[in-house]
DNA sequence: TTAAAAAAAAGTGGTAGAAAGTGGAGTAAT
DNA sequence: ATTACTCCACTTTCTACCACTTTTTTTTAA
């Protein structure tokens, strides 16, 4: 089981190629070129899974019987564009336009992994998701974690 | 058993003629050039079923009585027009006008993959269709993906 | 403890080959 | 004769690989 961990700074080249930082790489434990599948993410991010982390998640929600007009609706927002990339020679990924249009990404990235999966973000919008969280995270903590004596905080 | 994915933008000519990228086409490990079944689908946007999950698809139809009433106007409705398309010698392969005009495609067009399916999208509408969170998305990807703080999500 | 050397990581660009895009002409069908 | 489809040829764009430079970190030795 994947327990990414770490923030890291990079920059986009001229071609639309996202170099992946060693210190992430390192902790795909990964032998051959690690594959990733990217898609969008919510609130205005890209979304990076390790191939086998999507293949389980995408699993499931092919079982789902495709008749159903909110199954539809369902797969499509999940997958959301989703689509393979591989690293190059030089640990690039290159990364479809279209995709970095959609998170306002030009060239400054910042990408957060947690758990099993890599968030990607352009610089400012990351900044400035942070800069709101701390007025209600207390709150938040408090209504996912549980009661106020929650001992795992 | 198939398992696409990807998301590819596309151009179709004067001729009606879409060209396969072939990141797709790799992904169909199919030795001869592959055929396809295409119909109209569900929410304005045209099917691409890979042949061979077309026959298996429409043979669960097949058992249908078409002697009942409702059963031919659900066969009909299954059918929507699809028809067999071959790929040309170029990866072309041919679409219907009045197909193209269902899904209301000009030129520019998304290709979306997806289980073993392919949906073809006008780029608009594609993107509009992706805009909104369908709004019992949060339920649903509980009921599919397990417990209420599922990390799949 | 510091500085120099070595190694790793980050950043950049060129290029050959593959893929995408396009048009024309020949053939078959109506 | 006109339309529709298929094949063929060509140009442009893209992308994966290779090579190189710069920066940062680690190691080694004075």
């Amino acid at each position: 089981m994947l327990q990414l961990l770490g923030e890291f700074e990079c920059k986009i080249d001229a071609k639309y190629r996202l170099r992946l930082p060693a210190g992430l790489i390192s902790q795909l434990n990964s032998p051959a070129p690690p594959t990733f599948v990217i898609n969008r993410g919510f609130e205005q991010c890209l979304m990076l899974y390790p191939e086998g982390v999507w293949n389980r998640i995408s699993e499931e929600v092919n079982q789902l019987n495709l008749y159903n007009q909110q199954n539809r609706a369902f797969v499509r927002y999940f997958y959301r564009g989703a689509q393979k990339v591989t690293m190059d020679s030089a640990d690039r990924i290159l990364i479809n336009k279209r995709l970095l249009d959609y998170a306002g990404i030009d060239k400054d990235v910042v990408l957060s992994a947690y758990n099993d999966r890599i968030e990607m973000w352009a610089v400012d919008a990351y900044e400035q998701i942070l800069a709101n969280e701390p007025n209600d995270f207390s709150e938040l903590a408090e209504s996912v974690l549980g009661g106020k004596n929650n001992p795992d905080l």
